[in-house]
DNA sequence: AAGAGGCCCTGATAGC
DNA sequence: TGCTATCAGGGCCTCT
């Protein structure tokens, strides 16, 4: 599900809620994510003060007291749910259950604070958490990584240099977390349509102009995505529960056989194919 | 060795 | 109504 975008709206939420505040309990439900919960995961959280919450592409990072972290990866269908109670203390009150925008299944992880309880649920079970000891060790899990598009490292000259003779297309660049990270298939054919680019070509082939659009139009979506609280698709929401908004604007992603939105294009959105991933595209606009 | 495809998993939806 | 098939926003792993 969850793109940069998505990610960052998360972010943004938790560190309005958790941040400073001390984990009173952990209450695992189900270990059984990308990565099975090690059972010595409560232990290493209880009782942690959580200083900051950061995010790295499409993972949260938890900054706990005393230089130990927790990666947060959502999957495809990860949510994180925080539930508030002002006169119960969370500890006992199990009312909240009841909450209209809870789901009943796969809550795998719960953390207790003080009035708050934070709930991840993941029906998929493709997402997972990591506990770390020290950062160097998060480093080290996010070194192959490639920039975000937010960075000036993210630059034309980056873009020509990785793609020389290479044969992957446009496209499967962009999903290709170690070349840049943060984009999704979603982002990915809305940055192509906007960059008038067929996701079909060949990387090697781009010419340096179209490197430069692919960049601005890279930040332009995302920066965008996020001022309009991400997209939901089927199951993404934000900490409250409530939907995002970008998916409004989409000028491709789900809108196969419909009138391309370009002003005097006749063309209508197709869906193709590209290594086992949808990817829509308009024939006409993006010829090239 | 780059790049495509399978696979992990559940749920929603379509078609019969 | 109830089956079966197909498809999902990610990314790791294997195979060619």
């Amino acid at each position: 599900m969850p793109e940069l975008p998505e990610v960052e709206i998360v972010r943004q939420s938790l560190l309005k809620n958790i941040k400073g505040k001390k984990i009173n309990k952990v209450l695992v439900r189900n270990r059984n994510l990308r990565f099975k919960l090690e059972t010595s995961f409560e232990k290493k959280l209880k009782n942690k003060l959580i200083l900051n919450i950061k995010r790295f592409s499409k993972y949260l990072i938890i900054e706990l007291e005393n230089k130990s972290f927790c990666i947060v990866h959502l999957g495809m269908s990860g949510t994180i749910h925080i539930v508030e109670n002002k006169k119960n203390n969370m500890l006992t009150n199990t009312s909240f259950y009841n909450s209209p925008n809870l789901p009943k299944k796969h809550n795998h992880v719960e953390f207790f604070f003080k009035n708050i309880r934070l709930i991840y649920n993941d029906p998929r079970r493709f997402g997972y958490f990591q506990f770390f000891d020290d950062f160097n060790s998060v480093k080290k899990k996010f070194k192959n990584l490639g920039p975000e598009p937010f960075n000036k490292k993210f630059n034309s000259k980056y873009l020509i240099n990785h793609f020389k003779k290479k044969n992957k297309s446009i496209k499967n660049f962009l999903l290709d977390q170690n070349f840049v990270s943060g984009i999704g298939n979603i982002y990915a054919s809305e940055i192509l349509y906007l960059s008038k680019i067929n996701p079909s070509l060949s990387a090697k082939y781009l010419k340096k102009y179209q490197c430069k659009n692919i960049v601005i139009n890279s930040r332009k979506i995302l920066h965008n995505a996020i001022r309009k609280g991400g997209s939901t698709i089927r199951d993404f929401k934000n900490t409250k529960g409530d939907q995002g908004n970008f998916q409004k604007e989409f000028k491709v992603y789900g809108r196969d056989k419909q009138n391309c939105k370009r002003f005097g294009c006749s063309g209508t959105i197709n869906k193709i194919t590209q290594s086992n991933r949808s990817t829509f595209l308009c024939e006409i606009c993006q010829k090239q």
